[in-house]
DNA sequence: AAGGGCTTATCTGTATACAGAAAGGCGGGC
DNA sequence: GCCCGCCTTTCTGTATACAGATAAGCCCTT
């Protein structure tokens, strides 16, 4: 490829990502979520050529892959501008996650999981647990809370031994506050931070062993109500959303 | 445009669309389902630049947008191939599209619909009933069936007033065979497929009664019930596949 | 005869050139 | 002074040229 010639990869993220067009991707992604790029105007794709130091055609690959995940709307006249949620489109994105995660979470019970995949997943709990002994928890306790976190989602997206689910539930937790993760660390700093975890640690306890036991009703209502603990933080991010800094706050509309 | 050499587009489908992207898309999803091009192998971009008398810009974007629908899968060396799918993946897919229905129809239930939208529906549940009056069904009528099914599921899928979950919905109703009117036609000519709409009809109507009245959870268990209907009918198809003739068919492999 | 290495043909990813379309600015008319 | 229309500029969609990569085929060797 004569990516020879390509103007130097001077900024700090995507670390040597494969093509140009899954950089672009990445980049575009970061752009929008840091809120780089102004909410609601037409992006000029020559713009990005210069910003990113490509030419137009992986810029207009991501484009597209970014409008097909929620993050860009296609408008009319050709183009995609930077989307905004408003508070009820968070809402119902993480009550979507809910509901894949919920469906998820029966298959695995109907069907059985492997007990080597319980395992796993029981040792991702149990490094969590590990983490909880803390009393108060520094940021560094709080990221790896994220990790394992998410680890233990993806565990739980793939016992039901399902491609087109574990897909689509991929696809629901791409938006950055529908994500399992994604409020976790709303109220790092609150008193109450380390009980929510508690809850929800306590949640993951059970939904899991529903899993294992086959209890496949039960497993499902937990892991929606599971998700409503992301809903909940919602709404207090919601009553003060400057004090909050997440990668994509500004995305989320105050008001209408 | 330089559209002015394009070669004529001389077949019947896809008449005038937009952009050539939107006309490959379409090309490219009707010779998939029609089984013209090989699955499993990698499919060359130029035997497609031949076949659909347009570059190489407008298929990529098609096939871009193919991958994700879930049709086509992208090879590790890059391409794409026409993707099979086993009969738990087709299952698999239709209680996705059950799941986010049901979710669909709750959230209507519990926000509330507006009056008209409630007639509107009605309406056309009241064309199906004329449809249904007839002792035997003719091959036109099940065609209007079908046109009405897909209009009713369509109102559903707005009844819940989120743009995120009618996204999912149309993106899980995309797989031909995950569609909400996928497998209605299979046993048009059976002495079974009267009552097996009779059957689809009442659910729609106690679905839009739930609704109507309120009772969220009640709305939500009918419509997931509702796509186990389409699961019922993907299992007799399954038995005899060769005598079905639905596009894309062949799409689902009989082993493993 | 079979296997391995090399050559070659083709394919994908990327860059760029080009044409129609739309939007914004400027000038003229009312 | 304000509004309408034309012109210019810029943008998107499309076509095509090019380079690295990959895979297949052929020949040589054992």
């Amino acid at each position: 490829m004569p990516a020879t010639a390509v103007h130097d990869q001077d900024h700090d993220s995507a670390e040597e990502g494969g093509s140009q067009a899954v950089k672009a991707q990445q980049r575009l992604r970061e752009l929008i979520l840091a809120g780089d790029l102004p909410a609601g105007s037409r992006i000029a794709e020559l713009a990005l050529v210069e910003r990113l130091g490509m030419s137009r055609t992986p810029i207009r690959a991501a484009l597209m892959r970014l409008g097909q995940e929620g993050l860009l709307e296609a408008l009319s006249g050709g183009g995609y501008a930077v989307r905004t949620f408003s508070e009820r489109e968070v809402a119902d994105a993480i009550e979507l996650r809910g509901t894949l995660e919920g469906l998820a979470a029966r298959l695995a019970a109907e069907r059985g999981v492997r007990p080597v995949v319980l395992r796993q997943a029981g040792e991702c709990l149990d490094q969590i647990d590990q983490l909880l002994r803390q009393a108060a928890l520094d940021d560094e306790s709080f990221s790896s809370y994220v990790r394992l976190n998410g680890r233990f989602h993806k565990l739980l997206a793939e016992m039901a031994d399902s491609a087109v689910l574990a897909r689509e539930i991929d696809r629901a937790s791409r938006l950055p506050f529908a994500s399992a993760s994604g409020f976790v660390g709303v109220q790092a700093h609150s008193p109450d931070a380390r009980d929510m975890l508690v809850v929800a640690q306590h949640q993951h306890r059970q939904v899991l062993d529903a899993i294992a036991q086959r209890e496949a009703g039960r497993a499902e209502a937990l892991m929606r109500e599971h998700s409503r603990l992301a809903r909940h933080n919602l709404g207090l991010v919601m009553q003060n959303p400057q004090q909050v800094d997440m990668p994509g706050m500004q995305l989320i509309r105050n008001k209408v």
